[in-house]
DNA sequence: CTGAGCCTCTCTGTATACAGAAACGGTCGC
DNA sequence: GCGACCGTTTCTGTATACAGAGAGGCTCAG
């Protein structure tokens, strides 16, 4: 795609996630077209796609960074326990060899990962969100990808992950697992067990977490 | 908001859904922008929103009007029924009284509508779509609308409304009536239920219409 | 001292101008 | 006659210029 949109897309949306723009903010078309070294077009561009994504909302004329913590976040994560247990059931009954082999490859990796003393959680996020994106290809239903955008935010994930112990690591790991068995019998409804377990206990991990710090509480 | 690209966005939509911008067509911006009458700013924002809701595509360089007849029309609804479900859920936790007035009073539209001799199915379609955003609105769930505009094509609203008998339609406002006595017990399941086999049986009434109409016939 | 009105200033929305890339057609060589 | 290469044309991407709306501050009157 284009060069300069993308690089304000990525800038924008990195303030953004990074916390450097803080929920609330004004972003200012001029101010972020000189901090991303391009001119107002893309960076308009740029805004149109995070409003799309609800990064950010309209108030009035301007835009600002939308405040996802002021959102419920048990309805956040049931829709998304709703929506990837509907791609993992789907993709049960269509997923072929060659991907349930990639599937057990990063899960592999995954479980590398948190396998060193110190677990690497950085590798740890990347490998499950390969392992979470490839089931949704398996899935091959177009609007998924777009719907899931809009519900995973990815500082929710980090920070989940972050908090995990290793006990909590393992059982991911084991989860993915059981995960690839179900689609691996091309069982929608166990696939979808699986996966709404899975969510629902990134869920509580996360509320888990939030409760014990006080600084990221709501 | 702006007007230029709400027009625009009006303009460009409507040639979609219309149909005289079958699927695959090429959308040029400076065509576009002479036929809205305005320039290529608008225009380039309106795709942008146009991307977001998966009615055009890029290929490469270069927008294309969406081919949404590829897609899996079960998955669609199976999707649909699966959200708006769950919106109807949420509601029934949260609704007051107000919200079902407005309901009742919307439905009664609706019936007024298909009792007249031949049935007014414009008067319809507006009032069943009224009635699915008020209870959207009751559910208050910020991410739900976005999600929703995703999977909710009129023009297949429109053809499914189309081939009803006067049966069909009657049941149409039977569902929403029993709808508004879930909501009214706030009984999340009743809803969820309710909704469910509402959207679920308008799958059935497109298929059944898609295969009586070879015309449309995917 | 407070409130209202006006003025200014900034920011967005829109239009236009320019550059680069990709597609199309024509022509030349084989 | 067919294929490949090159030129032209067109379209998108980007930058900039201008106008209108809105917010904020300042001043003046009560």
């Amino acid at each position: 795609m284009s060069r300069a949109a993308d690089i304000a897309y990525a800038e924008i949306r990195g303030l953004i996630l990074s916390g450097q723009a803080p929920p609330g903010t004004r972003l200012k078309e001029e101010e972020l077209a000189a901090r991303c070294g391009v001119s107002r077009t893309p960076v308009r561009d740029a805004l149109r796609r995070l409003e799309g994504e609800l990064y950010v909302v309209r108030n009035g004329s301007g835009m600002q960074v939308a405040d996802w913590r002021a959102e419920d976040v048990e309805e956040l994560f049931a829709l998304r326990s709703m929506v990837e247990a509907h791609a993992a059931a789907r993709a049960a009954t269509r997923i072929d060899a060659e991907a349930l082999e990639e599937l057990r490859a990063i899960n592999a990796r995954l479980e590398a990962a948190i396998a060193r003393p110190s677990a690497d959680i950085q590798a740890f996020l990347e490998a499950n969100r390969a392992f979470h994106a490839r089931i949704l290809a398996a899935a091959a239903s177009p609007r998924l990808p777009a719907i899931l955008s809009l519900l995973v935010e990815q500082p929710v994930v980090r920070r989940t992950a972050q908090r995990y112990g290793r006990d909590a690591l393992e059982r991911s790991a084991a989860e993915h697992a059981e995960l690839v068995r179900a689609l691996a019998a091309h069982d929608p409804e166990w696939a979808r067990a699986v996966m709404t377990g899975h969510i629902r206990r990134a869920y509580h991990a996360f509320v888990d977490a939030s409760g014990s710090d006080p600084a990221r509480a709501t």
